[in-house]
DNA sequence: TTCCAGGGGTAGA
DNA sequence: TCTACCCATGGA
């Protein structure tokens, strides 16, 4: 029989899951299902124990998220710990947001920024999840994106205790399948390779892309190993490091030449080094204002 | 049929 | 460091 409990997480300041759900597209890639008109965002969750739960986030108060979690059985202490931690990461309710709203306040196509409580990016509870999710985004259509991100969830992940909904798969669940079942069933492209080879290093110890969760080094330290991991480029990197609070650098793809072109060069064609610039003023929040930056497409 | 989408790897210069 | 070419996939 499974069991539900609830929990509140609190931030220090005021946090939107509107707004976290619409910051991009994370939110319509399985496991996550995002319910506007009920405001609610579900997820199923594979923990470290090897047991999966069910995650309903609902607004409960300006700053704070409530959390219902179904399980199979009542949640250990370190199951517990861990479904918070992940839970306070995916919406980032440990962002310090201050400085961001202060240069936002003075920027028309950013002021909605703090009106909206709005700033933080929804993000996976594992740097895996979000790689994988990046590789996926490449030299595609969105719609394609979906498809790859739920297949492999259908295939690979574990299912949750109440509803037929899986958990994303483990790096050692994408590792251990051959290549041709991951090329039939998942359609990856010619990503799947990338894919697979990096849950069989990870699975291997010789990648560990989860210690940047809580690194202090350098940003450009990161964006170099990010770079060595094949099917990751300039533009999946830089949109793995703002998952990971990291804004210096801007995910140059066809959508940011477009916005920078229009709104910075008159319409004209710009090179990528223009791009990186545009947000400069921002400082190291720069790849923050693009992600925000509203303007008439 | 051809093009191309929230790019990236590789070879060659 | 830059450029050209190729890469699976599927919708337009």
């Amino acid at each position: 029989m499974a069991e539900t409990i609830r929990i509140l997480l609190r931030t220090r300041s005021s946090v939107s899951l509107h707004a976290l759900a619409h910051s991009h597209g994370w939110s319509r890639l399985a496991p996550f299902d995002w319910n506007g008109d009920a405001g609610l965002l579900h997820r199923t969750e594979h923990l470290r124990s090897d047991s999966v739960i069910e995650l309903c986030f609902k607004q409960a108060d300006k700053d704070a998220i409530e959390v219902h979690i179904t399980s199979e059985t009542a949640l250990s202490d370190p199951d517990g710990d861990e479904v918070q931690a992940r839970a306070r990461w995916m919406l980032c309710l440990d962002a310090d947001l201050d400085e961001f709203y202060e240069l936002c306040r003075s920027d028309p196509h950013l002021a909605h920024v703090p009106a909206e409580q709005s700033g933080r990016i929804l993000r996976s509870p594992t740097v895996f999840e979000d790689a994988v999710k990046c590789i996926c985004t490449t030299n595609t259509t969105w719609s394609q994106t979906m498809g790859m991100v739920r297949r492999l969830v259908e295939v690979l992940g574990k299912p949750g205790p109440i509803s037929a909904q899986r958990a994303f798969p483990t790096p050692q669940a994408v590792a251990t399948v051959d290549d041709d079942m991951l090329q039939r069933q998942v359609r990856l492209g010619y990503r799947t390779s990338y894919v697979h080879e990096l849950a069989r290093r990870i699975t291997a110890g010789e990648v560990d892309l989860e210690a940047m969760q809580r690194s202090s080094q350098p940003t450009s330290e990161h964006y170099a190993q990010l770079l060595r991991i094949k099917g990751i480029g300039p533009y999946a990197a830089a949109s793995l490091l703002a998952l990971l609070g990291r804004y210096d650098y801007i995910g140059v793809d066809t959508w940011a030449r477009k916005l920078v072109s229009k709104e910075f060069y008159d319409g004209e064609p710009v090179s990528d080094k223009q791009v990186q610039s545009a947000f400069d003023s921002f400082g190291r929040w720069r790849a923050l204002a693009y992600w925000f930056y509203r303007w008439d497409d």
